[in-house]
Formats: structure tokens, C-alpha cells, sequence
DNA sequence: CCTAGTTACGTACAGCGTACGTAGTGCGCT
DNA sequence: AGCGCACTACGTACGCTGTACGTAACTAGG
């Protein structure tokens, strides 16, 4: 009745190639690998679909070929950095292997930081998220649980991952941007935060600033959270 | 020497009234409010400067007196909803009350969808963050651990309400903005995922579907990351 | 009272996603 | 073998975006 409709709307479902026609000129690791270049160089604001085209030497409506809106084009880079995953033999230790996960995972979102603000609104099905998640799986074969909460646990803890990691950025990209030092910014925070604590309103959050005013290991922060999080899994925990 | 230079970058340091020339028309918080209507109307894409500024029935680039960037006003419209929280006496029981608040939360997010995505890249110390913060500061007084143990659990509580909330608005809307019902949909996606899963490259994540096929109740799954989390922190824990 | 700093806002510009139309190409079917 | 159709390629154009800049009106501090 209306015209076209009806085609599968997850860029994963539809086939790369169909046989009919010219042969394609790039293939999606191509797009993908063009518009990843860009978003590290430029930020995610650089990736427009002008931007990729002209990457890949291409006209601008060319890319519609490949990818039917740009949305889509977010779920071929997310899928693109997935590939960085490097999936290993698990060693027999859970805890172990999902700790390195997590910090592959962290690595590689420090390494393209556009990665986290991706993370909302993407499918998650492409083929190297689901290849990471069976990986994760295998890792998780020594944990006698049933493979419900063996799902939640990977949940929890790429979730866990993927705020901290974004937190982490989001502080370094606003400190990086400034025109000015980083100590100036820290001190414009630390008045305005420390006006509002002056105020009386805020007494746990003075005397948590209190307690450690000196430089935060981030590093150690995130390993901390991880440990949290496989403690509330672990039967063994002591 | 390069002529204006050195405001403060974050709105929440600049004063919202200075004293000099004619008297604003609009408070911030009207304007917050006026970008939440639309956003909740039409979801984030339709916040333009141009919507915000006739819904206030203003000039557009008036409001640019206010608001210095678009960034900031997705900093306002973040603080505007977290006014929702509903501050009220801690029990006495940190457990109960901190699920209060990661329902409320949740809560907040399931009525402006756009929060989500949002959270990540905003400052995060707007007043009613900050009110929020210690709030929750004083529902964990129970709790007798240092000040910096009680922040990571405030920190590791949120993170896996915003990503759960994420993933449940955005498989929500995925289903929504489709042109065919929501079974159909879920045909096509158990289809792709069955296609996959039955190249025989997934064996744990075909176990893990074979395992609970039926309808999940997604409440009881976030009930539960919650419970995995506390529990984490729980002296008590048996 | 004067004047500097503010509010208000129209215009303009560069860039965005993408609908649409047209031309060329090569696989699959008859 | 060759027809036809589905595909690739891409230029043009439209409506929208954020916001720099200039101008006019206004008001509080010195």
C-alpha cells in the first residue's frame, strides 16, 4: 500500500552484498574504519556523512548506498573498535579474565573517547559485540551459576565500565577544551564547588571533600568498582 | 591581550543576574522548564535553540543572554529534572533507601527519556545534582565506612541505574519508531540473532537463549542489579 | 545625569542530514 | 545470447541547525 516500506531497519540484517549491480566500491570495515579515523582526529562531531565520503573519495550520496541513515553509521564504528577486543583463551580464573576485559574495554574507549557517548541508543547486536559477549561467557565457564546470572553479571559490569570510562573522559575532554591550564580550571571548580559547600547546605559533600582533597588515581578508582562489582558474584568471597 | 577571553565555562559559576541594564524576562528555570516541555514532546532532537526560544515566546538569539552554548542548556535541562527527586527523611535503613532513590531515578528517566543520553558529557555539579549527592549522603549515615567508600557507592549506583534505564528506553523506543508492530520486530531480531546463533560461532549465548526465551520482566532485572550491587557493600551480607 | 554594561532580536553564514532524479553498470533469467 | 532490473554513483536542492555580528532600547552605579 505505502509504497516502499518493510525493509529490515537493523543495518546488520540486510545483506552487504546482493550480486545484482556494479561491484560496491568499499565495503562497511572500509566506511566504518573512515568514519572511526575522523571521530579520533576530529571528535564525534567531526563525522559527517560529508566528512566519511569525502575520506573514502567518494560523492556525499554515495555512502546512502551503504548506509540508509547515519545512525546507522554509528552502529558500524561502535562494531569497528569491537574488533579491538582481542579475544584470548580464558585462563580458568573468572575473576581474572573478566578484570582484563573490563580494562581492554576501558583501554579501547580511552583510546576512540567518542566510544561512550555512542554507547546510548546503538543496538548492540552487531557481530563484534556479540562475539565480546561470548567471549565473556567462555570466561565465565568456571562460575557455577546458570547463564542468567552469568548475562546480568556482564551487564553490570560493562555497564559499570562504560559510566566510569565515560566519566573519566568527559572530565579530561571539558579540562583539555579550556583555552585555559588545567590548574585554573580546577581552581574555578573547586571556588564554585567550595562557595556551595560554604552555604552549609552540602555537609557530607564538605566532609567528603575533606577526607581526600589530594589527586584521585583514576586507575585505582575503576579497579576498585570492578572488584565491587565480581564480589557480588563470587561465592567464594571472603 | 585576545580581547574578551576567560568567563567562566561552566553556567553554573556565572551569576544568573548582574544588576546592570533592563530586567531579564526569563529566569533559568524557566527556561529549563520550557526546554524539558519540548524535549519530552518531541525528544532531544527537537531542542533547537529556535523551538526553546518560541516556546518562550522570545527572540531566538535572545536567549544566547542566557544560555552562553547549546551545551549548556542541556546542563540546565539536567538540573531541571533533577528536581524531581523527592527529598525526603532517611529510614535508617541505607539499603531500603538507597533503592528508593535508584527507583526514583529510574523513575525520572522513564518520564524524559532524552536523560540518558544526555548524562554523559554534562558537568555534573549543577544544585541539584549537588542536593541529590548529599541526600544520598545522608540516607548511607548507617552505613559506618569512610566518606570515600560511600561516594564510590553512590558513583557505582548510578552508573548501572543510567546504563539499565538506557538500555530499557532504548530498546523501548527502537520498538516504537517503527513503522510494523512490535512482533513483528522481535521476529526480525530473533531471527537475525537465530541466524547468527545458529552458525554455531555462539554456543554459550545460544545456551543462554535457550535457557529463558519467555518475556522478561524488566523491573525484576534491574531489582536485582541493584540488590547485586548493595550487597556489595554490605557489611551484613550473608 | 551620564555612561557602561545589559537585554532584545533581525540578519546572515556555514554546515548538517537526506529526498529526489538521472545516468551508467553488470548479474540472473529466459 | 541478450533482455531487464536491481543496483551503484552522485549532483542538486531543501529545510534545518548553531551561532557570530550589528543595532537599538534600557537601566543601575558612579
Amino acid at each position: 500500500m505505502a509504497g516502499k516500506a518493510a525493509e529490515p531497519q537493523v543495518i546488520w540484517a540486510r545483506p552487504e552484498r546482493t550480486g545484482r549491480g556494479p561491484r560496491p566500491a568499499f565495503t562497511r570495515a572500509d566506511i566504518a574504519a573512515a568514519a572511526v579515523r575522523i571521530a579520533d582526529a576530529g571528535g564525534l562531531e567531526a563525522v559527517s556523512m560529508r566528512h566519511v565520503a569525502a575520506e573514502l573519495g567518494c560523492g556525499t550520496m554515495s555512502l546512502y548506498n551503504y548506509v540508509p541513515r547515519k545512525e546507522d553509521l554509528y552502529e558500524l564504528m561502535i562494531d569497528a573498535v569491537g574488533a579491538e577486543h582481542e579475544i584470548r583463551e580464558p585462563s580458568g580464573d573468572w575473576r581474572a579474565d573478566m578484570i582484563r576485559n573490563a580494562e581492554e574495554t576501558r583501554a579501547i574507549m580511552h583510546r576512540h573517547t567518542w566510544v561512550p557517548r555512542l554507547m546510548s541508543g546503538v543496538y548492540g547486536f552487531s557481530p563484534n559485540t556479540l562475539r565480546y559477549l561470548e567471549h565473556c561467557l567462555a570466561c565465565l565457564d568456571p562460575l557455577d551459576v546458570p547463564y542468567g546470572v552469568k548475562t546480568e553479571l556482564v551487564a553490570l559490569l560493562n555497564g559499570v565500565v562504560t559510566t566510569y570510562t565515560a566519566n573519566e573522559i568527559a572530565t579530561a575532554e571539558r579540562t583539555r577544551s579550556m583555552p585555559w591550564s588545567e590548574e585554573e580550571e580546577n581552581a574555578v571548580r573547586i571556588a564554585y564547588l567550595g562557595s556551595q559547600v560554604a552555604t552549609g547546605a552540602y555537609p557530607r559533600l564538605a566532609a567528603a571533600f575533606m577526607e581526600d582533597s589530594g589527586p584521585i588515581d583514576l586507575e585505582a578508582v575503576f579497579r576498585r568498582a570492578l572488584e565491587r562489582v565480581l564480589d557480588a558474584f563470587d561465592p567464594d568471597r571472603g
